[in-house]
DNA sequence: ATAACAGTGTAATAATATAACAAATATTGT
DNA sequence: ACAATATTTGTTATATTATTACACTGTTAT
C-alpha cells in the first residue's frame, strides 16, 4: 500500500507544529498571531496551510467553533470521516476514537438508500472534570 | 404535557418565514437582504432573530455553511439532535429524519463512558440527481 | 528549455458575527 | 391599575473569520 506524499512546506510545517502543541484547537488568527515572529505575517498564509493540512488529515475543522486541531487518529482517512466531544462549559474539545461508530456512520444509508463518503460529527455535553465539579 | 411556548416576535417571524419560504439554507446576510423591505436593517436583527429560532428548534445552523434552514422534523428535540445530507456538487441539503440514527446517537457512549445530550452530524456525498447527472 | 504545478508574499476586501447602549413593548405579580 | 421584570427592538460601531486578485519563486516532468 503506497504512502501518500506528506511532504510539508515551511508555513505549511510552522502552522501544524503550532496546532500539534496546542492543548485545545486553535482559531485561524491566534495562530496567526503565533507565527508572526517566524515569518508568516498575512491570514492568508495561514489559510492555505490550514486548508492544505486539513486535506492531508493532518488536522480537523472544529466547524461549530471556527478553530482547529491536530488530529489524533492514525487512521481518519484523511479527514474523511471525523467525531469530536466538545465541553459545553470549558470548550475542551477531544477527538473520538471509535471504530464501532466510525463503522455505523460510514455505513449509514439514509432513508433514500443514499450513503455517504465524509461526515463530520459533533457531541456537546459537560466533560468528565465538568461534571464533577458541578 | 404542557406545550413549550412558542410565540413569535415580529422580527423573528419575519426571519422564519423567509427560511421556511426557501428552498435551501439560507445565510445571514441574504436573509438581511431580503427582509429589508419589512424594516428589518441591521445584521444584528437577523442574528437575534436567528438565535431565538435556533433555541425554540424552529431552525437549525448547517455549521460547515454558515447558513439557517427551517425544521423539517416535528419531533427534532429543540435542535438539540440534528443530522443533514450535503451535496457537495449542488449543494443541496436535507435534515435526515431516521429514528435509528438519532437513538443511536442520543445513546452513544464514548470510550470513557461519557453521554452527550447534544449532537450535529453533517453527512456529504452526491445527492440522487448529481449521481446520476455524473 | 519550457511547460506544469505547488507554494509564497502582499494588499485589499468580502463575509460572518458581536458589543454597547438607549428605547420600546410585553408579561407578571400585587 | 400599577410597578417591577423580562423580552424585544433600533442603531451605530466594531470584531472576527475568510477570500480575491495579482505578481513572483522554486521544483518537477518531458
Ligand atoms: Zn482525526
Ligand atoms: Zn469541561
Ligand atoms: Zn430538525
Ligand atoms: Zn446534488
Amino acid at each position: 500500500m503506497p504512502q501518500k506524499q506528506e511532504y510539508l512546506s515551511k508555513n505549511q510545517q510552522i502552522v501544524l507544529s503550532i496546532i500539534e502543541k496546542a492543548k485545545g484547537p486553535l482559531k485561524a488568527y491566534s495562530i496567526l498571531y503565533n507565527v508572526q515572529k517566524k515569518g508568516i505575517k498575512a491570514p492568508l498564509q495561514v489559510y492555505r496551510a490550514l486548508e492544505k493540512l486539513i486535506e492531508i488529515g493532518k488536522i480537523h475543522k472544529i466547524e461549530s467553533k471556527n478553530a482547529f486541531i491536530a488530529c489524533k487518529n492514525s487512521d481518519c482517512e484523511i479527514s474523511k470521516a471525523t467525531a469530536f466531544s466538545i465541553c459545553n462549559n470549558c470548550e475542551h474539545v477531544k477527538e473520538i476514537k471509535n471504530s464501532k461508530l466510525s463503522k455505523y456512520l460510514s455505513n449509514f444509508e439514509d432513508n433514500s438508500g443514499m450513503k455517504y463518503k465524509k461526515y463530520n460529527l459533533e457531541f456537546f455535553g459537560l466533560c468528565r472534570d465538568c461534571k464533577l465539579k458541578q
